[in-house]
DNA sequence: CTGCATCCGAAATGATACTG
DNA sequence: CAGTATCATTTCGGATGCAG
């Protein structure tokens, strides 16, 4: 890999290979998703976990949400779904040596978004602040 | 942000501290957005660019969306907004440097998206075939 | 306990027309 | 050129009921 395709491939690149590009985008688009992060995150310090302990580290995700995001995982082979055939259910969720590859690949910004927090906040402030002089004036 | 919660306990960072770990998520949130993602590599890789330029180099990208993320991104302190007071209208865009090393903390998964498009379409092709199989039987 | 199916309102997004 | 405004459509996400 030449070190210019270090990020997302560029325009040049897209048009030699806009199959490529677009699905570079499609799974870009996938996996920046809030929830995918989240669960991500959670299975990653966690280890392996059963659905009701994934919901309960969840903050906000609703019982759908959880399983279409699990099952996307699954589908593109972040986590493993192990069934135990037992009453009651149980069924348990773990990253594979991808899933926990693309945590890994995160790490950096779950880093950044704790250091830069009130960076943002303050910038946000700031923003409104002037926004509100320009409708008064 | 979600507003109700269906269920008690928490993660540990937010049990610690409940606002700040709401504010990260916040902020997960988004920044872990596809146009924000895709108009950040943009402007890393091409430096300063209007927005006609930005709405060409970002695939499938509309007209609002692309107001709306650098709007968003602005506010956050992503980049900055330059206007130039002529005719016809000239604004560029540009990373601030906190902006510079968001993008370099999302450089691992650019690089990690890359380097598994391939297993991760297998693994879909795979769970997708054992699907059909379920269902014929 | 796990989690699928369905309904429904809310929010996100796209398409289009229009403006300084 | 760089937006704003509006409307149509799609998608998201929560609530509920039920099944294995």
């Amino acid at each position: 890999m030449p070190a210019k395709l270090l990020h997302k491939p560029s325009p040049a690149y897209e048009e030699l290979d806009p199959v490529v590009g677009a699905l570079v985008d499609e799974v870009i688009g996938r996996v920046a998703d809030k929830w995918t992060m989240l669960v991500l995150e959670v299975l990653e310090t966690q280890g392996k976990l059963r659905f009701t302990r994934i919901a309960e580290a969840v903050p906000g995700i609703s019982q759908k949400m959880l399983t279409q995001t699990l099952r996307q995982m699954e589908r593109d082979g972040l986590v493993t779904r192990t069934i135990y055939p037992v009453i009651p259910p149980r069924v348990e969720y773990e990253l594979t040596d991808m899933g926990k590859s693309l945590g890994e690949a995160f790490c950096g910004v779950w880093q950044w978004a704790e250091k830069n927090l009130k960076r943002i906040e303050k910038s946000r402030a700031k923003f409104d602040l002037r926004a509100a002089r320009a409708i008064e004036s």
